[in-house]
DNA sequence: AACGTGTATGCGCATATAAGCATATATCAT
DNA sequence: ATGATATATGCTTATATGCGCATACACGTT
C-alpha cells in the first residue's frame, strides 16, 4: 500500500526546501506549540499558558510556524488565533517517534547483556 | 487507512528527541548524502564525487547521521562504507516534499489572478 | 483622547554549529 | 619501518538563531 517508492530524486534546491522545513521542526518548543495545538485552535495567551514560553519567545515562534505553513493566523478582536494549517505534521512527528522508538529499542538490545535482569533482583 | 491518530500526548523529553532527530535532517548538505545513499551503500570517496562536499566536512555530517541512527557505518580495508539504516527517513522527505508542494501550490493558487495567464500571450 | 489588554518587534547577548585548514589515525603495500 | 591512500578529528572563524528585555503596535473600552 502508498507506493511511497520510485520518486524522482530531488534537485539541491528542493532539498534546501526540506531542510528548511525540517529546521522548522528541530526546536523543542516549536514542538511544544504544536502539541498545544494539537487539541485544536488556540489564541496565544493560551498557547502561552499552555507551554510556559515567555510571551515574545512564542511570539516569534509561531511567526516561524506560520511563515513555514505550518499555522494558520486568524486575528478576533484583540487575540490572535493560531492553527493547525498542514496536519501532515502530525504524521511527520508519528513517524520520528517509529523511527527513534526502533533506535532505543535496539539500543537497549545492546546493553542489556550488561545490565543485571531487574526482573527478579532483591 | 493507517489510524495515525489518537496517541499519547509526547512528554517534553521526548520533544526534545523528536527536536533533536528533526535537526540532524534540517540540514541541505546532510540531505545531499543521504540522497546519494538511497541509491545504496557507498563508501566515503564515493559520497565527496557525488556530493561535492569537502572531505573533512562529510566525514562530520556522516558522524552526525551515524550517531542519530540513520546510518549505518561498515570498515571495509582503508574505506568506510554507509548505509542508509532507518529507511524511514525516505517517508519522512516524501511527507515534507508533499507539505511543500501543497503549500507553493496554495501560493501558486493565491498569486495567479495577479499574473497575466501566459496560456496565449505573444 | 486616554487607558488596558493582547500580540509583535527591535536590539543585544549567548550559544550552537557549519565550513575550512591542518593534522592525526587507520589500513595496506613495498 | 616507510610511504601512500582513506577517513577522522582538533582548532578557528563566520554565521545563524534562541532568549530576554524593553518597547511598539493593534484593538477594544471608557
Amino acid at each position: 500500500m502508498s507506493k511511497s517508492q520510485a520518486h524522482p530524486p530531488l534537485t539541491d534546491a528542493a532539498l534546501e526546501l526540506v531542510a528548511a522545513r525540517f529546521r522548522v521542526l528541530g526546536e523543542a518548543s516549536r514542538l511544544r506549540l504544536l502539541r498545544a495545538l494539537e487539541a485544536g485552535e488556540r489564541n496565544v495567551s493560551t498557547l502561552l499558558a499552555e507551554t510556559g514560553l515567555t510571551q515574545a519567545n512564542a511570539s516569534r515562534h509561531l511567526q516561524t510556524l506560520a511563515e513555514a505553513g505550518i499555522l494558520s493566523r486568524r486575528r478576533e478582536g484583540q487575540q490572535v488565533f493560531y492553527a493547525i494549517a498542514d496536519p501532515l505534521i502530525f504524521e511527520l512527528c508519528a513517524l520520528v517517534c517509529r523511527g527513534i522508538g526502533a533506535r532505543l529499542q535496539e539500543q537497549a538490545r545492546v546493553l542489556a547483556p550488561l545490565a543485571p535482569s531487574r526482573a527478579r533482583r532483591r
